[in-house]
DNA sequence: CTAGGGGTAGAA
DNA sequence: TTCTACCCCTAG
């Protein structure tokens, strides 16, 4: 045979599953994108339908569901005959990505609802179901042969196989309500179709159909050359085979392009053979045929992927094995092949099957991803993926977890995930296939069948290293329902159980896309994620568990703890603590609002203990919801609902406000132990360089380092020992503040260091007697006052000495004697007071210097440098020092750099004496020039601690006071 | 440098 | 809240 034209007949068995698939609403679209990611390269004329399927798909999920509803006049609509991939490829073409990423504003222009609806009612048959019909109808040449092989042989096609309108919908009709019929098709879904249009019509369920297996499981392989023979025989070209190049791309187009880019992948030509398209023909083929084909096919797939069968298919949370080599796993059980699904009816009653899905995000393209893979599949495709083994009840356990690669484009939490289809099959799909008949395939299930229990854990990691999921506790359990509502259309009677229905938005997609979220229980894994992430987590899981129920409320409360111990644990400063607080707070908001959501109105939504998402919990509807990205979060919201524009991180999740909050705590605690981190490493780092500088900057530190101890009341070490001691010790507890709450810290420090100052100078100058003392530290530091005299005058010689080389260093001058150098008064007036608890960075130093030697230094002053967190950089010092460098009273007040903001002086009451002095000045100097400056030496000692600024003041408030005094 | 206006903060 | 001292700014 020739390579090629089995090439060709390989890749029937993909186009029929890919159309079927791609037919039901309920397949997720990004299942859809996965398997074609997972179909070999198909002859580009073959498929034609499929990939018109595939473009309406994209458009209905472009632009939501249909309902038949009308569109606005001034859209634009399309031509009926115009093909969907046409269509498609129009919109794309004139929708930049980024109204495909956001809200699709473009969108809107497009009227897409009629012709969808028109196409939807037109498509052709299904090619899967046209062979099945032909089949059973006894077309096929091998009708006979194949009857048997698939099965089918056991009904009689007067039983109504559902071939039908060549409409997919036709699928979604019961064809036969016969046990027997069921029997032979539905163990893997033959029992007629019971896929919903909508996902809301309920199935019939028809517990007769174990007995397929047996049937099944004596297929042997043999038909996949008499599969491919009978394709080169029997099948005549078809009309749709046409560019098959640009076809096979625009299939992946469709699934690509609508959401994120399309990817460029070249379909090799399978030579030029014209197969039958399989929409056009009946294609009799056997179950074991298909299975052959699917099987030999996928032998000889990228990596050779295996399909694996599990033997606990209730183990639904088993770890999906670590398949490095990145092969699909498929094992099929014992005779069940996978190319029977194609054959079988979808309406699978009994199917038992547990899928776990890992499914990794880490696409390179921006491609859609996989997700909803398992909620949205409807039997059909469950069919496909699974072959149903011999499960009689419905019980489904499936476990999905979802590994989230950094790389990926499509943030999004999603429901499932779809197993990962991508060429490089790096993902694992593991497919459990239950021998047990609790275990049926959820996917599989139809979403009106009669017992509904299905359990699906669908498991997000982020964890980019790890490709397999984890072995995660089954926590939810979706009902057909709810996974009929993970698609769009989702309609349906049955309220969701214990299952959560996300819709998220997608910067691939418009419309909300509905994902299953982790059961309220699950457990995120943390290890792998930041900080922030955790903070995040465990501050959501506490309100959400205590939206729950009373059992939960502990868990609050322990949550709640943790937070507490977290934040004592991250922060020690009252910022943090405040932080945290609020947090708490938030936490107790959200807990509260959930609690009045769950009261209010659903009674689902109750019974559901409020996870259901598919309803806002503002208004309570249904439709388009911003799902909360976060981890156990039941937030579900209508945009309009929020109150504010919605917001997404850069990965285009959204978060509830609850959340934000939380997490933007989070981030900023984050970001303030990253400060403290750095502004230790700088200091440490700046300290080392320290010991080398020249002594009088250590003497300088061990300055500052003393006024820190007498402000902490500890005795001086510069008393004691001059020569030890370095900024390390003086670096403390204030080293894990944050930034803010340093300059709070330092703002009292400053302040107080001021008083000391001011205490200091009576004690020294001896002339500011009639200064009151006007800080409590008073009396503790006159205490210590014949101490401090001798300190200071230590200090001051220090100071002196450290003058000539920080003028140096600021101001490029020269080492020349200060220019101060024997003006006492400079000096003891002058308290050089550092008066932060770390030591003094040396650019403050400087900066502080500088303006001091600009300024006279006739003047007293006090340049008061704060550093926050001892040495820091420049920028942050000069930052620092604006805010809280001092100027002390006296100082020259005209400064023009850098304007420093001060603290204000110490308020010193006017005495009746210098009013007195201050009166007769004015009386004197009236027409003075510079009258304020005479009064101010008229007044000689009286008014010694008053500026000519105070005197104007001064006067300003007598004369408004009594406007007798002016003169 | 002063005058004048306005503002702020702390104490009463 | 008011008073007072202090602070800042601008114009001259």
């Amino acid at each position: 045979m020739d390579e090629d034209a089995s090439n060709r007949a390989s890749s029937l068995p993909w186009i029929w599953v890919i159309e079927a698939l791609a037919s039901f609403k309920q397949v997720d679209i990004s299942v859809l994108h996965d398997l074609i990611e997972l179909t070999p390269e198909l002859p580009d004329d073959l498929g034609k339908n499929m990939r018109e399927m595939l473009a309406l798909r994209c458009l209905e999920y472009l632009f939501g569901p249909t309902n038949g509803t009308t569109t606005l006049d001034s859209k634009v609509g399309f031509d009926f005959s115009k093909s969907c991939e046409d269509v498609l490829q129009c919109i794309l073409h004139e929708t930049s990505l980024s109204d495909l990423k956001m809200a699709r504003p473009e969108l809107v222009k497009w009227d897409v609802h009629p012709f969808v609806t028109h196409k939807r009612a037109c498509m052709p048959k299904l090619a899967l179901q046209q062979l099945k019909d032909s089949i059973l109808e006894g077309i096929h040449p091998y009708a006979d042969s194949l009857k048997e092989r698939s099965g089918l042989a056991f009904t009689s096609a007067g039983d109504g196989i559902p071939v039908n309108n060549g409409n997919h919908n036709a699928l979604t009709k019961r064809v036969s309500g016969s046990c027997f019929y069921t029997q032979l098709m539905g163990a893997k879904g033959n029992s007629g179709p019971r896929i919903l249009e909508n996902g809301n019509q309920l199935l019939e369920k028809d517990p007769c159909n174990r007995n397929l297996l047996l049937s099944k499981r004596e297929r042997n392989g043999s038909a996949t050359e008499s599969m491919v023979g009978d394709f080169h025989e029997n099948q005549n070209i078809l009309n749709d085979c046409d560019d098959l190049h640009i076809s096979a791309k625009r299939q992946k187009q469709c699934a690509y392009s609508a959401f994120q880019s399309i990817e460029e992948n070249p379909v090799p030509l399978h030579g030029t053979e014209m197969l039958e398209d399989s929409s056009a023909r009946v294609m009799p083929v056997t179950e074991r045929e298909g299975c052959g084909l699917i099987k030999d096919h996928i032998g000889t797939l990228k990596e050779g992927m295996v399909l694996e069968d599990v033997q606990d298919e209730h183990t639904a949370s088993v770890r999906c094995g670590h398949n490095s080599d990145g092969t699909f796993h498929h094992n099929e059980s014992e005779t069940h092949t996978t190319a029977t699904m194609m054959l079988q009816d979808p309406s699978t009653d009994d199917t038992c099957q547990n899928i776990s899905v890992n499914k990794d995000k880490d696409y390179s393209e921006h491609s859609i991803e996989p997700r909803s893979l398992i909620g949205s599949l409807p039997p059909y495709s469950a069919t496909v993926m699974v072959q149903d083994t011999s499960g009689d009840e419905p019980c489904q356990k499936i476990s999905v977890d979802e590994v989230k690669d950094d790389s990926e484009h499509c943030a999004e939490p999603r429901t499932s995930s779809g197993p990962r289809l991508n060429k490089t099959l790096e993902d694992d799909f593991h497919h459990n296939q239950s021998e047990t008949p609790d275990s049926s395939t959820m996917m599989l299930q139809d979403p009106s069948a009669d017992e509904p229990c299905q359990n699906i854990s669908v498991n997000k990691d982020k964890d980019d290293s790890e490709h397999c999921v984890e072995p995660r506790p089954f926590t939810g359990s979706l009902s057909p329902y709810c996974a009929a509502a993970m698609v769009q259309d989702m309609s349906g009677d049955e309220p969701c159980q214990n299952n959560s229905v996300d819709e998220v938005k997608d910067d691939s997609e418009h419309c909300a896309e509905p994902r299953i979220s982790s059961g309220p229980l699950l457990n995120k894994t943390l290890d792998n994620e930041s900080q922030r992430n955790r903070d995040h987590d465990f501050q959501l899981k506490a309100p959400y568990a205590a939206s729950l129920d009373g059992s939960q409320q502990k868990i609050i409360a322990n949550e709640a703890e943790e937070v507490m111990d977290r934040c004592c644990e991250a922060e020690t400063s009252s910022d943090s603590d405040e932080y945290h607080n609020d947090r708490i707070d938030v936490s107790k908001k959200k807990h509260e609002f959930l609690r009045s959501q769950c009261t209010y109105g659903h009674d689902s939504l109750a019974s559901a203990g409020c996870t259901d998402h598919s309803f806002c919990m503002r208004c309570n509807e249904g439709g388009q919801l911003l799902v909360c990205n976060t981890s156990n979060c039941p937030v579900v919201v209508h945009e309009n609902c929020l109150g504010f524009p919605s917001r997404f991180d850069n990965n285009e999740n959204f978060y509830c406000p609850f959340c934000a909050y939380s997490l933007a705590i989070s981030e900023y605690l984050e970001a303030k132990k990253k400060v403290s981190l750095a502004k230790k490493e700088l200091s440490k780092f700046t300290h080392m360089g320290l010991k080398h500088q020249p002594k009088e900057l250590i003497d300088r530190v061990h300055i500052e380092k003393h006024f820190l101890s007498r402000q902490s009341g500890n005795e001086d070490p510069l008393v004691r020992s001059h020569d030890h001691g370095h900024l390390e010790e003086i670096e403390g507890d204030q080293a894990d503040h944050g930034g803010e709450h340093v300059n709070e810290v330092n703002d009292l420090q400053c302040r107080r260091s001021m008083d000391d100052m001011q205490q200091a100078e009576p004690s020294e100058s001896c002339d500011n007697v009639n200064s009151p003392l006007r800080e409590e530290e008073a009396a503790v530091t006159t205490g210590t006052l014949n101490e401090l005299t001798k300190e200071k005058k230590l200090e001051e010689k220090v100071i002196q000495e450290c003058l000539p080389l920080r003028a140096l260093k600021g101001h490029n001058q020269e080492p020349a004697d200060h220019e101060d150098d024997g003006d006492n008064l400079s000096c003891e007036n002058t308290d050089f007071t550092p008066v932060n608890q770390r030591q003094v960075e040396e650019g403050i130093q400087e900066e502080v210097l500088g303006q001091r030697i600009a300024d006279p230094p006739q003047e007293p002053f006090c340049a008061l440098n704060i550093d926050a967190e001892g040495t820091s950089g420049d920028e942050i010092n000069k930052s620092i020092i604006h805010d809280y460098s001092i100027r002390f009273r006296r100082q020259e007040r005209h400064y023009t750099y850098p304007a420093i903001p001060q603290l204000r002086r110490k308020k010193v009451p006017w005495t009746a004496e210098e009013e007195e002095i201050l009166k007769d000045g004015v009386q004197k100097f009236s027409n003075a020039n510079d009258r304020w400056k005479k009064i101010l030496e008229f007044g000689g000692d009286v008014l010694k601690d008053r500026t000519t600024i105070d005197l104007k003041d001064k006067w300003r408030n007598m004369c408004k006071r009594s406007p007798k005094p002016k003169s």
